[in-house]
DNA sequence: AGTCAGGCTATTA
DNA sequence: TAATAGCCTGAC
């Protein structure tokens, strides 16, 4: 058990936010959430946290897995906000002040979100809990949870198989598992790419569009910059910022400003 | 029965 | 370069 108070992080709202799709909610307050082969179940009271786990592995996963050492930054955004002229965009920030952009494992937003595509959020989870089902390895057997597939981990077969739900995905899917795993240093060597010449790279795969990439780029790389535009979003910028959105103010910071938005577009 | 769901590829003009 | 058909599938 490791108590700990937290400011500007709601779980509630980051399970519902899109960014993950293996976060389980197993009660009002507490749920149960997935990094790397890690699980932990977390209840939440206001800003006061409670981890169903030791201080040590708080420190070791789930403090930079949460981004809490970049206060400053949501803090000075709020301000950025706060003290603005869109009224729009206060209203959302009060809405999903808790969200945060969660430091996550490349290669699973790298599949998860290339089965996002033209898809909804259900079924995305499916298709994700059922290829780690099959895949992964059993690291939480109390919650039923399994590890993300790395690229050496699955077969061809299962991306054959109708019953895993991925659609027109499947090739996209057997194609990018295949280029992992022939090309191992991938991965790395995005980490070490700027935010253009990661959306290259990333272009360059089958099943990978402007809005997937983009996607990668926030929740992967944590390009906080990048500013996935997706059909809610194309309408909130319709309806809300026909005369324009002021980028400029929240440069270095866009990502953010679209996750407020996009949450609040949901409710 | 159509339409839509956090789009992309391939094909047109 | 811009616009559009077609795509797996399940929910409404």
């Amino acid at each position: 058990m490791y108590k700990v108070k937290i400011d500007n992080l709601n779980i509630k709202q980051i399970a519902e936010s899109g960014q993950c799709f293996r976060w389980k909610m197993i009660g009002k307050d507490t749920c149960c959430i997935v990094a790397y082969d890690n699980t932990v179940c977390v209840t939440q009271r206001d800003n006061e946290f409670i981890f169903d786990c030791e201080k040590e592995q708080w420190d070791r996963i789930w403090r930079d897995y949460l981004d809490i050492d970049t206060d400053t930054d949501y803090l000075q955004l709020a301000t950025l906000i706060n003290t603005g002229k869109d009224e729009h965009l206060k209203k959302a920030y009060k809405h999903g002040s808790g969200i945060r952009i969660l430091r996550q494992d490349l290669w699973e937003i790298i599949v998860t979100f290339i089965i996002s595509q033209n898809n909804n959020i259900k079924r995305i989870a499916n298709s994700v809990e059922m290829l780690c089902k099959r895949c992964g390895k059993l690291i939480d057997a109390e919650n039923d949870i399994y590890s993300f597939p790395k690229p050496y981990e699955t077969t061809d077969d299962v991306f054959d198989d109708k019953t895993m739900g991925f659609g027109y995905r499947s090739e996209y899917l057997r194609e990018i598992y295949a280029y992992a795993r022939n090309n191992p240093n991938w991965l790395d060597n995005l980490k070490k790419m700027s935010y253009d010449e990661a959306m290259e790279s990333l272009l360059e795969r089958k099943g990978i569009g402007n809005k997937v990439a983009n996607c990668i780029c926030l929740f992967g790389l944590h390009h906080v910059d990048a500013f996935p535009i997706d059909t809610h979003v194309k309408q909130l910028f319709e309806k809300y910022y026909a005369d324009g959105f002021d980028f400029e103010r929240y440069i270095g910071m866009a990502g953010i400003v679209q996750q407020y938005l996009f949450y609040y577009e949901l409710q």
